[in-house]
DNA sequence: GTCTATATCAAGATAGAC
DNA sequence: GTCTATCTTGATATAGAC
């Protein structure tokens, strides 16, 4: 049986607040226990007394910022165009979120420290945007979230239309 | 003017080579300079004297790994059906690469310590497989992407059919 | 071409006092 | 709930001798 995630005290949730503060405006290198303490006012192994690792940070940044998708694209998916809106509204939340998005999707989820159920919310509505075939939500994952990844790593060329790749690939999986 | 990468001295490709084995044996962790020096006999500070830091040592590694890409793209570009090939091909050499694929895909290119015209050589024929527009071929890249990472990250679920989901996206991309 | 010694930095985490 | 002091680990990189 997998564990999860266990309450948070009013302490250990002002301190996560924090931590996203300092991810999303100064990036992963703001996510340190001592920069953490810094902004908090106190030194960073107290933060030890409300939770018990780093790990425990990062996953309650990630189950909110799934608890966010969820809301955002269950919204999207009933829109009259659901595979181009979600596929906006995807985008969208990536690029106002861009480090808390490399945070929830950039390497091996840690499920069992998650709130339980936030993944399998945050994905329903890609599958009900593609009519609830699997495989084809996946693909239009993977897209999107390659087109994301490889923008917000600069790795198209200067002058790219991105807007035009992006539309490209959403209307092929309309199509299909 | 981007400045470009300087050769190589033939010790100098000895260590790139013992990095790469590294790398692919062991992950980034074994591409560390002491790691590095470990497997050569030497100790790690005697790599400064033939390469001038660790991103040439990267740099190295990453246009090595563009030129294999575009040898292994432009064959598949010809065949008969070139989006499934192509994306067969992507999928076939980062399963065979996981590491490199990672250090080649993953963060910024330094793409003034490449060996000149390697990046290019291999988006080609990428461009080449969709008939001749970048933004298709951009919007392909990011799904082939989009599936390699994800997989390799272990985001998708425990007994997704990757296979379906690959196919999927080809399909739309091949009616594009 | 390689060595030793060292600088520099930063991280997560624990023990135990108050 | 917070503190100080400390442990442990790891990295890239430089100076200068041999």
């Amino acid at each position: 049986m997998a564990s999860s995630a266990p309450e948070l005290s009013p302490r250990a949730r002002e301190i996560v607040a924090v931590a996203r503060e300092l991810l999303e405006s100064e990036g992963p290198d703001g996510l340190s226990m001592r920069r953490i303490a810094d902004r908090l006012g106190i030194k960073a192994p107290s933060i030890y007394k409300h939770l018990p690792d780093k790990q425990a940070l990062e996953a309650a940044l990630i189950s909110a910022g799934f608890a966010e998708w969820a809301g955002v694209f269950e919204t999207a998916a009933t829109a009259d165009d659901p595979v181009g809106t979600v596929a906006h509204a995807y985008r969208d939340y990536a690029t106002r979120h861009p480090h808390l998005y490399r945070l929830m999707t950039e390497r091996p989820l840690a499920r069992d420290r998650l709130e339980p159920g936030v993944e399998d919310r945050a994905a329903r509505p890609i599958v009900d945007a593609v009519g609830g075939d699997p495989d084809a939500a996946r693909a239009l994952w993977a897209f999107a979230h390659g087109m994301t990844i490889l923008e917000l790593n600069g790795r198209f060329p200067e002058g790219a239309d991105l807007q035009a790749a992006w539309e490209r690939g959403v209307a092929a999986f309309r199509r299909a």
